[in-house]
DNA sequence: ACTTTAGATTACCTTTTGGTTACATATTTT
DNA sequence: AAAATATGTAACCAAAAGGTAATCTAAAGT
């Protein structure tokens, strides 16, 4: 199956040549001029790589990919643009992106960039679209809630990504240094004990009558979904 | 547990700069000035990213990298090279590169599009660890239990780590000193008394009506599993 | 049978670890 | 800007794990 491609550029003649190019090197392309469709595209569809041009009509790229890892999507992105001092380039990398392209860009070199983060990318990419379900427990990963029984659990973004990777991960014990890693995304200087608290809030919030134990605790090692 | 990147580059001052740099950033950083050793360390540790220059005294730095995926060492590469026309760096992603950075480079920058590439090449999934299974008894050493019949029952670090070592060992008598070394991991000062504790607690907890004899005692040498 | 010796058993105590809560800071919403 | 919410940190407490030592028991040698 065809791997797709989404691309954000207000440029009409960038978007036609990578749509192009890139289509050429098989492709599928899925070409937008602003932000507006993007979000409900990612969550319909099966998109595994977003380029996005940063000087966008409606909102600067980078915070826009920035407001994306924060809803917990993970799609690899890579930046095309003219702002391209080190100082922009490196606010593209922070703000969650693979890969960053200063135009004007060779179109070749493009096309393997993408190759590049395709190929490192692949069985890792989530599906946004699938939820996830535990027991009594549905997990909306897109509008951030839980739904138990009958009852909607709104859950923040550390609240859904603590407890989306728990509920995948079924089974086994993960530690804290593992989850520090993926729910906090490897920040710095955050302490273990952090996780505890999380968990701890977490917990209370699934099952405040604390009667169904969905996350065990493993002494010494950490915590887990069975 | 850090990650792990390699590095090649023939200048030391670079070389330096870098293993400065990524150190700093939280990263175990093994420096080298040529190829030679690289396969074994590639082979023998574990390195999750190398970072390669490409005028290396003994081999252009990109033939080595097409060199060591057409063995099947799949491991991240990120570029680094003073050779930054198009051309080249487009040989950079078809002989495997994951990134290609010029020379110069900004050292932030650099350090941001490591991390990008390791974010994006580790998977989210915590690996499975081999279940072992003796008798009735089946070891699950990711959620820390042996089920016995129908029974689960919750393992302590020690014990999952005892009763694997036995189980693994199964037929061999496994005297204390062994197990000192390969339980306790050599902690200093502990009694060998220790292990009978343990073993007795082991017992009575896997079997508390004492009927099923799982681990034997040896007088005179150690504990075994049968 | 008696003695010796290794292992089992038990009780005790220290250390480690997680839970809980309160507070501070940062972020988001209004 | 103010209020509400989210989340990190630190302090404190409780529980569990596990090491040690004293005592008991059983096996092996005489």
């Amino acid at each position: 199956m065809k791997e797709h491609i989404l691309i954000v550029d207000d440029d009409n003649d960038i978007l036609e040549l990578l749509e192009y190019n890139l289509s050429a090197a098989g492709y599928d392309v899925l070409g937008f001029l602003n932000t507006k469709h993007v979000r409900r595209v990612l969550i319909e569809e099966k998109i595994d790589l977003i380029i996005m041009d940063r000087n966008l009509p409606d909102i600067e790229g980078s915070y826009y990919v920035e407001m994306l890892r924060s809803k917990n999507i993970n799609t690899p992105v890579i930046f095309l643009s003219a702002k391209n001092s080190t100082e922009e380039i490196k606010e593209g990398f922070l703000k969650g992106g693979d890969d960053y392209l200063a135009k004007p860009f060779d179109i070749e070199e493009l096309v393997l960039r993408v190759k590049a983060v395709l190929r490192r990318s692949r069985g890792d990419v989530k599906e946004l679209v699938e939820n996830v379900e535990y027991r009594d427990m549905k997990l909306d990963l897109n509008m951030h809630k839980v739904q138990i029984g009958k009852l909607d659990i709104m859950l923040t973004n550390l609240e859904t990504s603590l407890l989306q990777i728990l509920v995948t991960n079924k089974g086994k014990v993960l530690d804290r240094e593992f989850l520090l890693k993926y729910v906090w995304k490897d920040a710095e200087n955050i302490h273990p004990k952090t996780v505890n608290v999380a968990i701890k809030r977490l917990k209370e919030k699934i099952d405040p009558a604390k009667s169904k134990e969905y996350i065990k605790t493993i002494r010494g090692v950490g915590y887990l979904v069975a």
